[in-house]
RNA sequence: GCCCCCAUCGUCUAGUGGACUAGGAUGUCAGCCUUUCAAGCUGAAGACAGGGGUUCGAAGCCCCUUGGGGGCACCA
């Protein structure tokens, strides 16, 4: 159907990180580029100079690197249709308006912005109609020459139909038909020259060959608006498709713009640099992202960038809003770990380690201890950051016990968990073969000659040893740690059962 | 208040009139494994919002109700 290429853009607003709902919409546009043979453009739509953030533009264009969505066209690639900073393109933005007024389109307003807003609330007491009131509209050429000579200050604003209805087609949802008589008469061109979102946004996707307007579900009202837009300059209109919104975790209202705080305590972060943070691998965020309004075929949740792209239809992307299942991301970024090889896991895991126990990444890197213990750590992580709490015991120089009754397993009586670590204690302090097969071969002969059950055992060395209760496998973790230390830390934790 | 969109297990979803006693995943629970925690394996509970139509037949089409969401800026 569609003969021309296909380019669609992704238009962040630097006012803001990088969210996962603006993710999801970067990568869907990615998606549909991707797989059509298409381009994947990107815009940056800063015409908001009020709630500007400088740090914003490198987050948002880090993010989406890091998310492995590559632009054809935008900041720092260029392009042929560039510049790609709306705050680059003013001229443009006010020859067209220009055009517009001088066709009748639209007109000049000259109400002040506490004007607007006065007869909005007198309105909203009123529970009548809605915003303005359209008065600058039908003011006549000499009134109008008038207020322009006296010097006031004006926007412009479109002269939308006051009758009839506006049909137009959504790629996910249909047709979707809205009365013009809810239009407003939208500022295009504020007090200051610049373009509102509307103007910026037709001018630049037309004059930008964009095909395909893929974006969020909160833009679906303003549609009609751009369609007269369109209509105004003549110009042939994209094809149209809201993606669903996505909604907090727990499915009440849109995903908030800074981090979610849940019922239970827990946080979900909603920016991008945040799950980078974490220690969430890009390829799990990627697939993740792709599910939350699309599946793959029903069955398959683990899937590559290759096969999503082989499947991608925004066809059968979903109409309807969906909660940001953050528990699935979880499971997900483990999967994910699990994946990688122990070389590869370590080496993501150095800077996270090197920032937990401050210890230099050179030296964690050659860290012997360390490269032993990862295989038994791989499985444990649903993120990077998991890492810490289960190897501190690494990095702490000397381990103090605070409650000696941690030693003590149930069922098992004091002088018999001081019996054990004595007893551990002295074997291996003479043990030949220092690998975990021998130690566990030594240690449960050892179970034996003392007549306990391994948990009596196993459970006060673990905690002597690591100072915590849960710990990666008890034979590989006194490999690594060495037979000195291992010695030292159950003879301490014995004399304080002693006592 | 007005307009628009949406409606399948708690959650993400499959389903495009008959293969649906509604499938997968996550989460939850139970069992196995086991030195803790994980991972893994096995099993269980768990949904078509309600009501009318249309049709031989409806989760899927139409209407109404209800519920949810979005929008109504000189923000995007």
């Amino acid at each position: 159907m569609t003969t021309s290429p296909v380019r669609v853009r992704f238009a962040p607003s630097p006012t803001g990180f990088l969210h996962v709902g603006g993710a999801r919409t970067a990568l869907f546009n990615w998606l549909f580029a991707r797989s059509r043979d298409g381009q994947f453009i990107l815009r940056i739509e800063d015409t908001d100079r009020k709630r500007y953030h400088p740090q914003s533009l490198q987050d948002i264009l880090d993010s989406l690197r890091w998310l492995g969505l590559d632009w054809d066209e935008g900041p720092e690639v260029g392009g042929p249709y560039g510049p790609y900073f709306q705050s680059q393109r003013l001229p443009l933005y006010q020859e067209w308006a220009d055009w517009l007024v001088a066709q009748g389109k639209a007109y000049h307003c000259f109400c002040t912005a506490a004007e607007v807003e006065a007869m909005r609330q007198t309105q909203r007491d009123q529970q009548g109609a809605q915003g303005y009131d359209r008065r600058c509209r039908w003011l006549t050429p000499e009134e109008r020459a008038a207020r322009q000579a006296a010097g006031h200050s004006s926007v412009i604003r479109l002269a939308v139909p006051l009758q009839g209805a506006v049909t137009f087609h959504d790629a996910i949802r249909g047709d979707i038909t809205f009365n013009n008589k809810e239009l407003q008469d939208a500022v295009l061109l504020k007090s200051d020259g610049w373009p509102t979102y509307h103007l910026a946004n037709v001018v630049d996707d037309h004059f930008m060959a964009i095909t395909h307007i893929l974006r969020g579900d909160e833009w679906l009202s303003s549609v009609p608006l751009h369609w007269h837009l369109y209509q105004a300059f003549g110009w042939q209109p994209p094809v149209w498709a809201h993606l669903p919104v996505i909604l907090n975790p727990n499915g009440q209202g849109k995903m908030k713009k800074r981090e979610i705080v849940q019922a239970d305590g827990t946080i979900v972060p909603v920016y991008v640099h945040s799950y980078r943070q974490a220690g969430y691998l890009p390829d799990a965020l990627f697939n993740f992202l792709c599910g939350i309004g699309w599946a793959l075929d029903g069955e398959t949740e683990i899937y590559d960038r290759e096969t999503a792209l082989a499947a991608f239809d925004i066809a059968k992307v979903q109409a309807s809003p969906g909660a940001f299942p953050a528990e699935k991301l979880e499971w997900m970024n483990g999967v994910y770990i699990r994946q990688i090889t122990h070389e590869a896991l370590r080496h993501a895991l150095l800077p996270h380690l090197s920032q937990a126990f401050g210890v230099p990444v050179e030296t964690l890197a050659a860290d012997e201890r360390l490269r032993l213990l990862i295989p038994d750590l791989h499985e444990r992580l649903k993120k990077l950051t998991d890492a810490p709490a289960l190897i501190g015991f690494l990095f702490a120089g000397d381990i103090a016990i605070a409650n000696p009754e941690d030693l003590i397993p149930r069922n098992t009586t004091r002088e018999q968990a001081r019996q054990a670590l004595t007893a551990a204690a002295g074997m291996l302090a003479g043990l030949e073969s220092w690998t975990p097969d021998s130690i566990e071969g030594a240690l449960r002969a050892l179970i034996a000659d003392l007549n306990l059950k391994p948990g009596q055992v196993f459970g006060p060395m673990r905690v002597a040893i690591t100072n915590q209760a849960v710990s990666p496998p008890l034979f590989s973790t006194i490999a690594a740690v060495g037979r000195e230390t291992i010695v030292a830390r159950l003879r301490q934790a014995a004399a304080l059962l002693a006592a």
